[in-house]
DNA sequence: GGAAATGATGTCACATCGTGCCAACATGTC
DNA sequence: GACATGTTGGCACGATGTGACATCATTTCC
């Protein structure tokens, strides 16, 4: 996507960063997490461990997308003035739809990495936290006028929404993400009703 | 509370649990997580590090409480026969807010670190994927003739709640749970409709 | 074109984490 | 009291993650 002749370093270091993905990602779904280590990862990739160590904190962060996609859709997350309560959450949720179905082949290795992994998904819960925390400044520097409270607990219902609908995309390796959203959507009123 | 004289060594290893636990409370608020070492706590708690990690697999475990009352409180859930979707949602949030307001004094150490310190924020958040987890499990077993995507979306939206109750209580170091709980429904109402 | 600034990488040293192993000791059982 | 069982500490070890410095490639500026 981003061709633009760029800095060379930069594109270097892009390329680097690809790679040890690629390498963290083909060594895990081999070995598992724990049996991999960063030696491993690093020869595979061609680098040392201290430079692998400059692109990522950590083997499991080498495993995770890091979430700019969805980032970028907080931040950019715009209503109408007159938008109520409701339409907010439909507002949210179908920009993360959106951000999900960009994601393709590598979402799906990354699902079953994460089902099979208790180590990977301890850093996902954390950035998910992180996710929410975002959503909710978000929404109370688009609201300011509104509870916050309020805002807390609809940002905190999206994030509830958005797992439970990766969750089942990831079970059920074949189902439509957007049937899931229409389906959670009906769930959610019968359930609050 | 459970002051049976069971075994005596079953009581030492909890003394020590105890004492290691209120160590790597006390390190944490003085010092932060980063800046305290497996070695400082063991030395506080009188025992060697080895010892350390046979109660503990991490020193962010250390900090947690394990959340005990929790998860007994998620097997232990039933519901009459004939509860509405509604119904089972308030269940789970009143058992969930039952257990809250049992930890005093401790939980708001907790919550404080828990705001300053992202390390432990990363462990917790792990634990509460894991609560879902086994709310859900839960919810499927108590209502195998529900569609089992409706269950975990109910899942998610209640562990949603708690989340937000629970953000909120930390933040306003004053107010009454119940409190909370009732508006966290009024808003969650406004919200879906 | 050629310095000089900037930045990425690798090597080394180091503190810390976490675990397997074994010997020493305390507790519970008969 | 003798034996079985469980807990502890000490030691060694591999792995994680970071600071410091030298080296090399690139950019920039003249």
């Amino acid at each position: 996507m981003d061709d633009a002749p760029q800095d060379l370093r930069a594109r270097r270091h892009a390329a680097t960063h690809q790679e040890i993905h690629r390498a963290a990602l083909d060594l895990f779904e081999q070995q598992g997490v724990r049996e991999t280590t960063v030696q491993q990862i690093a020869d595979r990739a061609g680098i040392s461990t201290r430079t692998f160590f400059r692109h990522f904190t950590s083997k499991e962060q080498a495993a995770l997308p890091g979430q700019r996609r969805l980032r970028q859709a907080i931040d950019g997350l715009d209503v109408p003035a007159d938008a109520t309560l409701p339409d907010l959450l439909s507002a949210v949720e179908s920009t993360a739809a959106a951000a999900m179905s960009a994601g393709d082949e590598e979402a799906r290795r990354l699902a079953r990495l994460l089902a099979a992994e208790p180590d990977l998904r301890g850093l996902a819960a954390a950035q998910e936290r992180q996710l929410a925390q975002r959503l909710r400044a978000r929404l109370t520097a688009l609201r300011p006028e509104l509870d916050p409270r309020t805002l807390l607990v609809l940002a905190e219902v999206a994030v509830a929404v958005w797992n439970a609908l990766w969750a089942r995309w990831a079970e059920t390796q074949d189902t439509d993400p957007l049937d899931l959203y229409r389906s959670a959507q009906a769930d959610l009123r019968a359930i609050v009703r």
